[in-house]
DNA sequence: ACCTGAACACCGTTCAAGT
DNA sequence: ACCTGAACACCGTTCAAGT
């Protein structure tokens, strides 16, 4: 009785119950530890001091594991506009931002493609598009198509900046697959060289697609079709 | 001695010798039998009557087995253009044709998402993008960036398709959350409601997504930045 | 030299059985 | 009613050992 906080100093218990909030914090310990592509039901439950079978009563799956995740993560991100910032300029910092979120972690950007991060975070995601969008001019059924377009830039790129720092393949192999196009069957190929695909900084290439999609709704037909 | 072809019709011995051709017909086998979700190493392995350690001779890895897969296929598609054709027509069809390619094999999108088809036809392609491109104006390193672009948004898109026709997630899933978007936290969404983000067929979604992006490109600086 | 059986180190998900 | 041990049905990749 001598210890006054023995209860704050020692608070965790060996095992916490479980909950969808206790099963999301180690599933960010565990990203946090060694990475999304060990995030696994497994792995997880042998944080938690479980076996597997124990997670489905919480989660339905693996892609709903995913998807819960991402949208946690999307709760930290700012996603806010004062009107202050040019809505072009807030557009792409989002987009940055999110695409950033999803690469960070190998196995998130994958999940994101297939599956919808259905949360309060990704609703505040999709609001935020849609003013941007409409701020400049852009609404009903062509924001919708264009917030989609955009989201799945972000996302695709995330995948491939994720798949790159995997190091599965290196640029330079497909420099050496470039270089050899053979001028006859393929001149444009053998003109533009290698160098012209893999030119300028990720950052730089990621701003010059989003501009030219965003160029590119606003472009198009505002009736649709 | 009686029957005169007996070679030519038992001709297929049981075990035909290993070979990347082999294996890569295998592969085909595989995946028109039991869908690309099912192509695994061991799967292919048991296709040709051997353990799974005997493919890595020949191919490399999973990775690289998709990247075949994927540039066999294409070498099914017409890559030719005679140019009576307008360019923006024929762009169309053969970003159609490749996504419709990848998403016919649920693995095959999400490998070429990740990895570079390395092969001659994915340079016939590559060639075919870039004179569409240089047709309608676009050179150099903005033709790059364009042809980039809109792979990856094929890939994407086919990545979709693949996953929502999996049915991991409905669509009317999306729509109920959409519905219930809060009119406070997301009036934009609450007025657009769910139907704006999913009206019209894929087919049409994806024209229209792929025209915004040739307008987008067309639009950009030429200069690059 | 070439090939491969068997093993290593994992997966997601289910369900019968326990508390 | 709630939870989970154990099992089912798989994975990719490696390597020592065989021919």
């Amino acid at each position: 009785m001598s210890r006054p906080e023995p209860v704050s100093r020692r608070a965790r218990p060996a095992k916490p119950p479980l909950s969808r909030g206790a099963i999301l914090d180690a599933a960010v310990a565990v990203v946090q530890k060694e990475g999304a592509a060990k995030l696994t039901m497994r792995r997880l439950a042998s944080e938690l001091d479980t076996g597997p079978a124990s997670l489905y009563v919480y989660v339905k799956n693996t892609t709903e594991l995913n998807a819960l995740l991402i949208d946690r993560h999307l709760g930290e991100l700012d996603l806010t506009w004062g009107e202050s910032e040019p809505w072009r300029d807030r557009l792409e910092r989002v987009l940055d931002d999110y695409a950033r979120l999803l690469a960070s972690q190998p196995g998130l950007a994958a999940a994101a493609l297939v599956t919808w991060p259905d949360g309060a975070h990704y609703l505040d995601l999709l609001e935020l598009l849609m003013r941007l969008l409409r701020s400049a001019g852009v609404t009903g059924e062509r924001a919708a198509r264009g917030v989609d377009l955009l989201l799945q830039y972000a996302t695709a790129s995330a995948a491939e900046w994720a798949a790159r720092a995997g190091g599965e393949q290196e640029l330079s192999d497909l420099a050496e697959i470039l270089d050899a196009a053979d001028p006859h069957r393929h001149p444009e190929l053998h003109a533009a060289g290698a160098a012209l695909f893999t030119a300028g900084s990720p950052e730089e290439r990621t701003r010059w697609a989003t501009r030219a999609i965003v160029d590119g709704i606003l472009a198009s037909a505002p009736g649709g079709a």
